[in-house]
RNA sequence: GUCCCCAUCGUCUAGAGGCCUAGGACACCUCCCUUUCACGGAGGCGACCGGGGUUCGAAUCCCCGUGGGGACGCCA
């Protein structure tokens, strides 16, 4: 049987990194298993789905590079399905029309609450044989609910956390439609699983809870049961649950602050599933390598500090003209165009061995496309009265060289010699005139990049 | 409250009864490299939640605690 598995976001919201996990397993799975992959949008909350949030999804699993190859289905676009199948449940009796109202239930909830009892549907409207139905009332519309076994248990053995066994009786009459007619998300999931194919739902372990229901309820359908794999939440940096309001950041954002979406990917993929000693992998060896077999089963701590190492790492190996094109882009959202004079390729070949971060990198090498102003600090630290007499003399000098960062370093040793100094006394105060900062990678290369007319320019500036 | 899940360095993890004096990675510390800051290189610090079993032998299996988390919606 060939794999098939699905990622259901609902769009509520942007994709963030919890789901962007989830969605990265359930690809690789796929990919690893020559399977298919299917993008399911679970809509059919109307209230809080919006077009935005579907976007931002999309937007966010092209950005990682997460390509379906089915879908993106809408369940909205799937009601007469849904309505069929809600039909010939009603039908063969495994469904039943409830009309407690909703005021009704919440009493019912919070009473059992009261005495320490888990809230469940009583059955109240349950039909059975020999048993009375209450009075149809006029002005309710019902619901519809799903007639769960009240013996038995459900078993299952999950690919992640083993076999979770939960008996019928701590399970209620879920409500598969809504009052309006719309068919709720466990029934949803269960046709859609159903009826896509679905061999293995890959998902968050917020839904251990919902499996027994929805096994039922595909048995109920005379369908086959699905493997399943529930993967552990991710926590925030801190160890404190994500939530919106608590660092539960869209994976957009992750394009935003200046990450590259293989760092970002690399590093999801090891946040819970380890292959033996291997840390740094691409795409292609994560497909190749990965299994449900190595999934950790407990929750992992997002940590910045390593995400930034595998940064650092893909900034360094990255195909040097999608870096430009990055860093260009970056550039000019500050307000800052890259002219063709200092090659920027040439730039970043300098200083991509140093970043660790897009946005930091971009920040760094903008002195080469607009005067910097270095602080008063370090204007005062290393431009020094005493400094001034070396500095116009290697200023000079530099007006009649091949502008080559070998002839440059000559010229300084040359100055550093006849002055009697250290090399650092030259070139901090290089630095500063010519970068704005007193860290830089070495300074003849950076003169070499900024051109003979720039550097005497600014050294000149720093002298008058 | 009820049900379910989880538990190895600060963090991510390796670990399928002897390969474990518990390995790797991030972070941190030291040293080296050096033209500043980084990068890079070499070292270092640092963990099996507790208690009982089972076994010749347990980080690994079982039980009980403890701690953490999740779920209990006409949300998904």
């Amino acid at each position: 049987m060939t794999v098939r598995t699905r990622f259901a976001p609902s769009p509520t919201g942007f994709l963030h990194i919890g789901g962007a996990r989830t969605a990265l397993f359930s690809w690789a799975y796929a990919k690893k298993h020559g399977g298919k992959f299917i993008l399911r949008i679970e809509d059919t909350d109307v209230e809080r789905s919006t077009p935005a949030a579907v976007q931002a999804i999309l937007d966010g699993m092209a950005w990682l590079g997460l390509d379906y190859d089915e879908g993106p289905f809408y369940q909205m676009q799937r009601m007469d399905t849904y309505k069929k199948v809600l039909q010939s449940m009603l039908e063969n009796g495994t469904a039943y029309h409830c009309y407690c109202s909703k005021e009704e239930l919440e009493a019912l909830r919070e009473s059992q609450m009261q005495q320490g009892l888990k809230p469940r549907y009583d059955g109240r409207w349950r039909p059975e044989a020999g048993k009375a139905l209450p009075q149809v009332p006029p002005d309710i519309q019902a619901v519809i609910r799903f007639k769960n076994p009240q013996t038995g248990s459900v078993v299952w053995d999950d690919l992640v956390k083993g076999r979770i066994e939960i008996s019928n009786t701590e399970l209620d009459d879920l409500i598969i439609a809504r009052a309006d007619g719309t068919p709720t998300y466990n029934f949803c999931v269960v046709v859609d699983d159903f009826e896509m194919g679905i061999t293995q739902v890959i998902r968050g372990d917020d839904h251990v809870n919902n499996t027994p229901r929805q096994i039922n309820m595909l048995m109920a359908l005379g369908a086959t049961i699905p493997q399943y794999a529930h993967l552990s939440m991710i926590l925030g940096d801190d160890g404190q649950k994500l939530s919106k309001r608590h660092g539960a950041v869209s994976v957009m954002q992750y394009h935003a602050d200046g990450y590259l979406p293989e760092a970002v990917l690399n590093y999801l993929a090891r946040l819970g599933w380890s292959h033996g000693d291997a840390e740094i992998f691409n795409r292609q060896q994560f497909c190749a390598w990965f299994d449900l077999d190595h999934i950790t089963p407990s929750a992992a701590q997002f940590n910045s500090e390593k995400l930034n190492w595998l940064n650092a790492h893909y900034i360094k190996e990255i195909d040097i003209n999608l870096l430009a094109s990055d860093i260009t882009e970056r550039l000019q959202a500050n307000k800052i165009a890259p002219s063709a004079a200092p090659c920027l390729n040439n730039i970043l070949a300098l200083y991509r061995e140093r970043a660790n971060n897009l946005n930091q990198l971009a920040k760094d090498i903008a002195y080469f496309y607009v005067l910097p102003t270095a602080s008063a600090e370090d204007v005062g630290k290393h431009i020094t009265p005493e400094i001034i007499p070396a500095m116009q003399t290697l200023s000079e000098k530099l007006t009649s060289i091949d502008w080559t960062a070998e002839a440059i370093h000559r010229e300084i040793n040359a100055v550093v010699t006849q002055y009697a100094l250290k090399f650092p006394k030259v070139a901090m105060p290089l630095r500063v005139m010519l970068t704005g900062t007193a860290q830089s990678p070495s300074i003849d290369q950076v003169m070499a990049l900024l051109g003979q007319k720039e550097t005497l320019t600014r050294i000149q500036s720093h002298l008058a």
